[in-house]
This record gives C-alpha cells, sequence and structure tokens, in this order.
DNA sequence: TAATCCGATGAATACGTAAGCATGAGAGGC
DNA sequence: GCCTCTCATGCTTACGTATTCATCGGATTA
C-alpha cells in the first residue's frame, strides 16, 4: 500500500520498497547485526534515496530515551541576557561540542530557577538529564536540588565540588586555583594581598578561592588580613563598588585578588580613578579567562579553567549518571596565565 | 487498573484517580472548552498532585508539532567553540528569550555546515523549523539553502536582506547603518575615510555597509577612494593584517570604518604600533557594539544592531513560514554609539 | 536420514497522547 | 409529550517505532 502520498516516508514505505518488513527496516538502521549484509545495504539505499529519518518522537516513545539533554543557566537574574558571563559561553561551547560527539542534542534555557524543571525536561521526557551551569549563592538553591535528587532527576552540576554536593557535581579546584595565586604574589614580593569576592559558605567557588590564597600566604610565612577581603558579586559595578571600599579603607595593600574577571575589570577601574598604578602600586589577578581579559590596560592575570575538559566531564558524568552508576565529584585543575598585570 | 506501578504517571493514572476517561485528562489539560469547570479542577489538581507531565514525545508524535525550533550556527570554521562571534551570543541569548516566551523549546548546535540539517532535525520532526544564525560566505551556502527551500523546510535566516533570499530572512538595515557611519565621520569632518572588511558579493552585510558609507560621503561631496578598502574577515587577526596593508600602503585616512567590532580592535592594535593615535590621528568606529567594545583604548565607537528585536523577529518570522504563511524580508534599523575612539 | 540448531525475517504489540465520532442526559420549543 | 439541540464525556483509533515471540528454510551433526 502506498500509504498517506503526502508527508514524509516512513519505515514502512522503506520496507514495502524494499520487499521487507517494517521491523527488518528497523532493525537494519539500527545496525543490528541479525539482518544480513544484502538486506542491510539495500534498506539503507533506499533510505537514502527517499531522504528518509528516523522519528525521533516515535523512537523515544518506544525507547524512552530522548539522546538529548538541557543546559538549564540558573545564575543570578539579570537584567539581560546578553549580560551572561563570558565564562559560562566557553562552558556552553565546550558542551555542545562535547554532546555533538556523542550524538547527543542539546536543549537549552536560560530559565532562572522558575519552577518545576523537571517536570519541564525529564519528566516530560524532553530530555535524559539536565546539566546546571551557575555562580550565585547555592545556599538559596540547596532545597531545589535536594528536590531533584529526590524526585530521581538526573542531572550534573557545574559549581563547589565539596559542599553538600547533593547530585553528580563536576568543578575547578578551586583552592589549589587559590594557591597558585597565593603562591605568584609572593614571588613578586607582594604581601598585602587583598581578596575581592564573598567568602561565606553561600559562595562555596568564592571561598575556597579565598581560603586557597590564605594557605598559600601562610605557607610562605604570611598572615593574611581579613580586613582586607571585601565582599563582590560577580559583576563590573560590584568589582568596582567593592575596591572603592578597598581604597576607602585606608589599609595598605600591594596586591588583589579578583574572584572573577569581571570583577577584577570593575576594581581595575577604581584603581586607575584613585591613581595607583597596576602592577606598579597593585598587582591585580582576575579568575575565568574570559576574552575581555586581554584586552584591559593593562592585559589581566587570572587563572584559566579548563573549559573543555569540563563540558566533556559534565557530559560524561551526567550519562554515567543517567546509566544509574554515581561518579564520584570531579575536580579539574586550573592553570596560572601571567599576564602585565602582575 | 493500577497500571505499571513504577514509572511516572500516564493520562490513564490521572484519568483513573479523577473517575474520567483519558480523553477527558487531555482535553482538561490542553484547556479544552468543552471540559467543565469542576471536571478540569479536579483532573488539575490530581496532575499536580502526581507531578503529571504530559509526555512530549508522545504529544509529538500525535499531534506532528513540537514546539521546538533548532538554532543553527553556520559560521565559518574556527578552531575553538569559544571564540564565537561576541555578537552571535548576544542574537542567542534574545532568541532564547523569544523562544521562553512563546513556550517554545530551543535545540542547538554549532555544526558548521555537516550534511543534512533537515534531515537531523526536521525530518527527524525533532524541531518544527530551523534557525541559521552566521556571518561567513553566504555564496557557499546559497546551494544549500536552495536545497531547504525545495525540502520544504522551514527556516528563518539571519543575514543580508537584500540577497537573494531564499527562504525568510531578517537583517539589519546594514546600508542605513553604513550611511549612519559615513554621516559621522563627515561630521567630525574625515573625509579619508578607509573601510576594512570585504566589500565584494560573497559577504553582502559587509558590502551594504560600505555601500551606505560610500553614499553618505558623496551626498557630501566627497568621493570615497576604493585604494582605502581592505578585505578582511571577522577576526582580530585579519583585522590587524588588514590595517597593516592600508598603513603600508601610504596613502592618507584619517578614518576607519571596520566592518565588525573584532576586526576594529584588531585594526587599534595595528594603529597604535604604527604610532598613529585614535582619535586624533585617525577615527575609528566598529559594528555590533560588542562587550569588549567599551573596554578598548579608547572605548571603540560603533553601531548597535537591536539584537533583541532580531531575536523576536526571527521566531516570529519562522513561526508564520511555519503555518504557511510567507512574510516578507525584514530589515531592522540600528544605532550608532558614539565613544572615545571617534 | 532424522534430529538439531542457527541465521534471517515476519507478525503482533506497546509506548502515551490527541482527535473524530458516538452517546446520553437535560433544556428548550412547538 | 415528542423532537431537536447542546453540552459533557466515553470509545476507538492512529501517530511511527522498537521489541518479543514465532516461523521457516537450510546447514550441521549423529
Amino acid at each position: 500500500m502506498g500509504r498517506t502520498p503526502s508527508g514524509r516516508p516512513t519505515s514502512f514505505d522503506i520496507a514495502y520498497r524494499a520487499g521487507v518488513s517494517q521491523p527488518t527496516v528497523s532493525r537494519a538502521l539500527r545496525g543490528d547485526k541479525s539482518v544480513s549484509q544484502a538486506t542491510r545495504e539495500k534498506i539503507e539505499r533506499i533510505a537514502r534515496e527517499l531522504n528518509y529519518a528516523v522519528d525521533r518522537n516515535a523512537s523515544s516513545l518506544r525507547t524512552q530515551r530522548t539522546n538529548t539533554i538541557a543546559l538549564l543557566f540558573f545564575e543570578d537574574p539579570t537584567p539581560d541576557e546578553s549580560m551572561i558571563n563570558p565564562f559560562f559561553l566557553s562552558m556552553l561551547g565546550s558542551i555542545t561540542r562535547a554532546c555533538g560527539n556523542r550524538g547527543l542534542d542539546l536543549l537549552i534555557s536560560f530559565q532562572r530557577m522558575e519552577d518545576d524543571w523537571h517536570v519541564k525536561y525529564q519528566d516530560s521526557k524532553r530530555a535524559d538529564g539536565l546539566i546546571l551551569l551557575g555562580y550565585g549563592d547555592y545556599t538559596r538553591y540547596a532545597e531545589r536540588l535536594a528536590q531533584l535528587v529526590k524526585a530521581g532527576t538526573h542531572f550534573a552540576r557545574w559549581g563547589s565540588v565539596s559542599s553538600d554536593s547533593s547530585g553528580a557535581t563536576v568543578g575547578s579546584d578551586n583552592i589549589d586555583a587559590g594557591r597558585l595565586v597565593g603562591e605568584h604574589f609572593i614571588e613578586r614580593r607582594r604581601r598585602k594581598v587583598a581578596f575581592l569576592g564573598h567568602a561565606d559558605e553561600h559562595y562555596p567557588e568564592f571561598a575556597h578561592r579565598y581560603q586557597g590564597l590564605c594557605e598559600a600566604l601562610r605557607s610562605n610565612g604570611v598572615q593574611p588580613d581579613p580586613a582586607l577581603q571585601f565582599d563582590a558579586v560577580t559583576s563590573d559595578e560590584a568589582g568596582y563598588a567593592a575596591a572603592r571600599r578597598l581604597i576607602e579603607s585606608g589599609a595598605a595593600f600591594d596586591a588583589v585578588f579578583a574572584a572573577s574577571d569581571v570583577i577584577a575589570i570593575g576594581a581595575m577601574r577604581a584603581l586607575d580613578e584613585a591613581g595607583l598604578s597596576v602592577p606598579g602600586d597593585v598587582a591585580v589577578v582576575g579568575f575565568d579567562n574570559i576574552p575581555a581579559a586581554s584586552m584591559t590596560h593593562p592585559p589581566l592575570s587570572t587563572i584559566m579553567q579548563d573549559t573543555q575538559g569540563a563540558g566533556e566531564l559534565l557530559v560524561e558524568t551526567l550519562l554515567a549518571h543517567i546509566e544509574g552508576s554515581d561518579p564520584p565529584p570531579t575536580r579539574l585543575p586550573t592553570r596560572l596565565i601571567v599576564r602585565a598585570s602582575s
């Protein structure tokens, strides 16, 4: 039977033209070895001629697998989506690549903690699992993450590895990164190091960077000064404001470690306005190695995170989780990029 | 019947608990007005209690609609996905938002003109339509676009509106933008304006920008000098190289219009190295208003494209196309942002 | 030569939803 | 008091695929 003359061909159409049954077509195209070579080749040829493509909806309905994952940004709301932290854009790129390599499709959403991700994606069978990406106050999300775990949702999260770690987590080794920066300052003979960024448990990634910094200083006989730590979330303005507070505090300092490049950029603006030269008076190091970091004056020293590896690992971890295993949290190494600002 | 005890609830489960039939549940949740108020409320309550979500695969299979669109980047290949042109990232943000507002899901892929998009997305019923985003040599893609049209694939493309325009196209009014820049230079008493960017039919967007520039100059009695046009694709290095060629040509110039901010940034580096001051010796204007443009020294004047509007319009146009209408190509207005570089 | 087995295929069915058609109970008109 | 009409709902089926089970011819073995 010719079936509906209009519309895309189905596996029945292929089967009819190949003189076989529909299941054989399905098997042949999926690479099932129980199909004879000759039959398979004929089917593949016909499928190509008709521009046949497996209906992913029917396939997913049958197999209960979508081969799709959803990427969710859960950053604190910003007025404009174009202001996405450049670091995450880099992650987006590597995740895209990792998915492509594995034949996975990627759904993306910037929804900000609106409710019911799992309902919208996993429970509606749109995706096999979720990747969560974001800075921000994790404690605000802890409850929701616990919900996800309880609901049996598969997800992998980018973030602070050693925090409560509900669900699979991948993150940089922030403590070690902080150490790298601390040792770098020591080498440069800087001992009065300020830290711009939150250092409390609400921002575990930042806190770890600070902790690593302090450890490195202490190992070198320098006692870190808590008075040189100023809160800042990741934004240009917050960095500027924090640096102003630092300057106005009157405390002496000869180095600034900013918890992110965006903060560092704001801080350098404040330093410049205050007539402090970089790196002459103050050495500055940022975090993330965003593209803009190489364009500041002077170019910004920073910590580069392994975004390529991170994307791979997030996808890998998520898949493992979906398959039922429970991979241990992983910490990725970082690298210090020295430029003119230090 | 209790059905499979494990697994997510289905519309049958809801129906059983509500004492109605499955179709009634389907109707109630879709807002069909033929369901009585009381019944609908009861069903909605139960669905909420059970955390029920419609299986999108089954739904799509039945309706032949996915409520999903796929976003494809078809830029010329770059070694690293993190190098995506920031302008497109901004577009990504606005498209995401536009989709979110309409309840559409968004699939994204950076695959570079690998074959068979339509097969992979539309023909496999993963998406209702495609949005194509990219700079680059359009003529290389013309054949493929024609294929898509012939295959009846729904797509909307960001690009040069007045080119062959196969399929629905949305783009900025590049000619007018070029004019804005030309008039700006005239106001600033610059008359020897160089253009860095391809100006041939392979890059219609750039060509239009150049065309607008020339028009504005002529309207003001200035004859544009073709010797001041130097080819450059969108990259830092290309901009640098083009500016070098300009400088080494020995031709006199007092202004540079770069076809993109990325080109402009490279060019400013070359100017700086050559000891030319900006804007003292040379005024510079870019295109795109990428975040880095406000961070250069001096901050870069540029043309801002309406990315918010563009995302909206692309999605809107695509939906219209899917619905069967054939919306006319649209040109979006642009705005000149004057900063210190001019 | 009969018993056995294997490789290749077909028949039947389930996945969960949405839509067309049928049904039945009231409401209103004459 | 019968007929029509509307409203709310149930019954049945189709969407296109993947999987389980049955089948069947032929090759292998005793």
